[in-house]
DNA sequence: AGTTTTTCTGCAAAGGTTGTTATTTAGCAA
DNA sequence: TTGCTAAATAACAACCTTTGCAGAAAAACT
């Protein structure tokens, strides 16, 4: 994700205004390694600002994420998590315990050097199949 | 997916019984490759059987996921998918049709050849984390 | 056949996210 | 500054998927 300043302009130039719930959502999200849910980064918000709304918490993050500038990570169950790093990166999920680490991209050394012990890996690709791409 | 009969021993196994509904469960899951949703098996399985139960459908699944013989694929949105191949593969997801494709572990060379267009590569690694390892 | 224990169905409810709508507000122009 | 217009917000309802629960039904064992 940008800084807050060239997000500002980024919404701007996509025709999309500047409000205070925006500018509070850029500031929680820059830099937050934390993985947050929506609902966490709610809870987080209402203390700045009482009167700010789970929907519009999800609309920022939707718009964000469309944007290329927020990624969405969707574990199998619970609620999808937020990841404002957009560089080539893995995740690491504790089983146990929920939380998201992330992984860099020279994985068996670093993940034994973190004392991540791991069970399981899924890669998912995403893009077109040939039959999408052919009817485009 | 072991086959029905091997299906059928591993439950009286475990103590499970063996009803119509779990046969006609194992019946419609062998070699499906159609990465169905649990409402999906549950249209088809109604046909055969139409007292059967939706949420009997998402037991007997959950039953055979947690036997190992069945893996459930999460995608961020949308039901879960259920894939009776448990070998080592990966998949990809359309993302304009929802279709979701085995990919063998030789990736590039086959994405190529079967016209799949790759947008993004997303891994997920799942264990426990140093925390979690040190507190058993 | 009878008994026990599991499983089934049907329904209610939960969790997470999105749709809807009236009200408010940002951005712009006079 | 003031007013205008399109967009965003808050509040609430609704949705979708999955699970919990209770009583009825049925598999397996004697």
């Amino acid at each position: 994700m940008r800084s807050q300043t060239e997000l500002t302009d980024a919404f701007r130039d996509a025709g999309l205004k500047i409000t205070p719930q925006r500018l509070l959502m850029f500031r929680l999200l820059e830099g937050n390694a934390s993985h947050p849910t929506a609902e966490a980064l709610y809870e987080v918000a209402r203390r700045e600002m009482p009167s700010i709304s789970l929907r519009t918490v999800y609309q920022t993050l939707n718009d964000l994420a469309s944007m290329g500038e927020l990624l969405q990570i969707d574990l199998g169950s619970g609620p999808g998590r937020f990841d404002p790093n957009t560089e080539d990166h893995h995740h690491f999920i504790c089983d146990d315990c929920g939380s998201i680490h992330d992984v860099q991209v020279d994985t068996e050394a670093t993940l034994q050097a973190d004392g991540l012990k791991v069970r399981s890996v899924e890669v998912v690709f995403r893009g077109s199949c040939a039959t999408c791409v052919a009817s485009k």
